[in-house]
DNA sequence: AATGAATGAGTGTTCATTCAT
DNA sequence: AATGAATGAACACTCATTCAT
């Protein structure tokens, strides 16, 4: 149930073993057919062990989110917060989580395909974590739309949504010993979106 | 295939039931997490009558794909053959995988969240649909940067990738009963596809 | 429940056919783990036309037993009534049992290893037939042991045990396509039978 | 490998009792009909309890297998080793044999009548020892060929497949409460063998 | 901090048999 | 004489979780 920070065995500390582990076979084969005895062998240790750290399979799966969701809402706030013109400020944080989201596929893959598994209780914390982002990124679009930088027509709704879809797909198409290169990626991704969204 | 007892209406055939309501339970909790027995009892008939049509669990989820992908490869042939100018076809062939998206949320809902719980080989033969599907939509794609009127810069494969990470992102997303209807946003996700792959 | 004798379909009749494909498959695999629905294939007809002509899976397995003790019975009651010296028709009894053991090797296999799988009542028919077949062999050694041909000591009751245990263990071990033809082992059996039990 | 809780005696280890009411259950009525919830239900555990120690039902019946070859092959061993005629070592090793057969029936019962429901890696184990046990009988009955102690006719192979034939028919007719003991027929086994082999 | 034996409810699947036609 | 849809009970096996130690 709760996270270990000071480094204590000889590798790793076991809780974040068991969540480096757990991460690596949800993402690999899905979240229900990832067994608790499948983690606890990869991790090198016994289910008790786990059961000491975590309340259930569902926290763990929990705190995959929490890590994901803390670590990108802080890069859009920062990028955010810069003192650039909004398109800028757009282009980065559309750039930022691409390259996030390939750096750690993973859990992008995790992310899209794993949340109908949490229970209804931690479903609606993640939702409602993941709503917040949603928001921040939706705040930058409004912001050109209403200084006429972007066009008025898709609400910015609904063009948030249109992107992240194209990042959430990235998990299922995306190969990391493929010709592109998550920069590259990155770029043309945020180029399509601010094209698609800038007054001609 | 199917022995209708003279009766014309109320209830469908057996097999055609179970497809049914597998359809709509695999969108509601996802295939792990729906049992046969829910299966059958929500068509009202036996275990045993399941498996008299469908040779196993996994066979029901392949006819879900199966269904799917030809209506949506007969759609985009369609289309594609129609006697317009590139960019009307790119355009009506965005807005129209929009709307048969939306049509059939939850086939939607299965496909891009339970592709993995297929068995390998099954996999393999949706897998090689859909790319067949992506080739198809990647042609038309080509054809309007070959003609100068979409940009040359993200490869067609990647627009590809784009656009349809936004298409399968709507069964998160979207709500019937929301404020926006099928058609406007088909307009709104072909709009932004234009914009953002036109030579400006 | 009965069998047809009159030659009618274009191959063999239907009940022959399915008593044959049962029969191969029950030695291949055992009664249990062949499936009603794998014989009716073999067989190239319906699940309904074998409950037609058989009551019951049980009853295809009574009637391989039947076909098989009724003819080792009569085999046996012809050489047990031929004019010749006691000895000489043990013998022959003994190889020929041997003989018909090997020729009808899918029989001998399931005969000794299926029976506890028949319902109740008919292993009761087939131990009985069975018995009487044992006392006809056991009369031949008694006949020879009360005329001072074999020795006394063995009881004939323990002498048959012996030797039809080295009989059912002919599906076990013997291969058609070794080195042994079915003659050479009759010839072997049953000299290594009157031996002994002969007076030295 | 077990845990006992300080008592000595009354209930035995949970894997122990688990096998030894396996043991009995498929002597009693196969290893097909016997299900696993019957040996839990025997034995006093659940089914988790069961899988806890043993991988599968083949498993359990691989054990059984195991045990017997092992018990069998260090009695032929040290029979064999005795410095004594020959044709006393087999005299000797076939009648305890057949000792132990009775003595263990069940084993005997399940050893001919199950082999053909193991796993086909597992009875390529099984059917490997078996192999090594009856050359190292084979080897006795060729010394005593080749010392010119038994005959030269049927050769060595044929006689201990004649001979174990036999041994493992006993578990379809001795009764514990016949009139005829373990050692009585043991005796009059070696007996039978003894004089079908030796030279007149 | 960690073990590992044990539970109990649940899983997908099989199969002999029935019966309206 | 024969079909084939449908049943219902059984099957081997899995797994998240608990708890005495």
């Amino acid at each position: 149930m709760t996270t270990q920070h000071g480094s204590a065995g000889k590798t790793a500390a076991v809780p974040q073993r068991l969540l480096a582990e757990a991460t690596r076979l949800f993402a690999d084969r899905g979240f229900d057919r990832t067994s608790v005895q499948e983690i606890v062998e990869a991790a090198g240790v016994t289910k008790g062990a786990l059961y000491h750290y975590f309340g259930s399979k569902d926290d763990l799966l929990h705190e995959v989110y929490a890590r994901v969701l803390r670590l990108q809402t802080e890069r859009l706030a920062a990028i955010a917060a810069l003192e650039e013109p909004v398109a800028d400020r757009v282009r980065k944080a559309a750039a930022d989580v691409v390259v996030s989201s390939i750096q750690n596929l993973d859990d992008t893959k995790i992310f899209f395909r794993s949340i109908h598994q949490l229970s209804p209780d931690k479903q609606r914390a993640v939702r409602s974590d993941r709503r917040h982002y949603h928001e921040m990124f939706r705040s930058l679009i409004e912001e050109g739309r209403d200084t006429g930088v972007f066009r008025a027509e898709p609400v910015p709704d609904l063009v948030v949504d249109f992107f992240f879809g194209s990042v959430h797909h990235l998990a299922v198409w995306y190969r990391p010993d493929g010709p592109l290169g998550a920069e590259q990626v990155a770029e043309q991704f945020a180029d399509l979106l601010l094209h698609s969204i800038r007054t001609s």
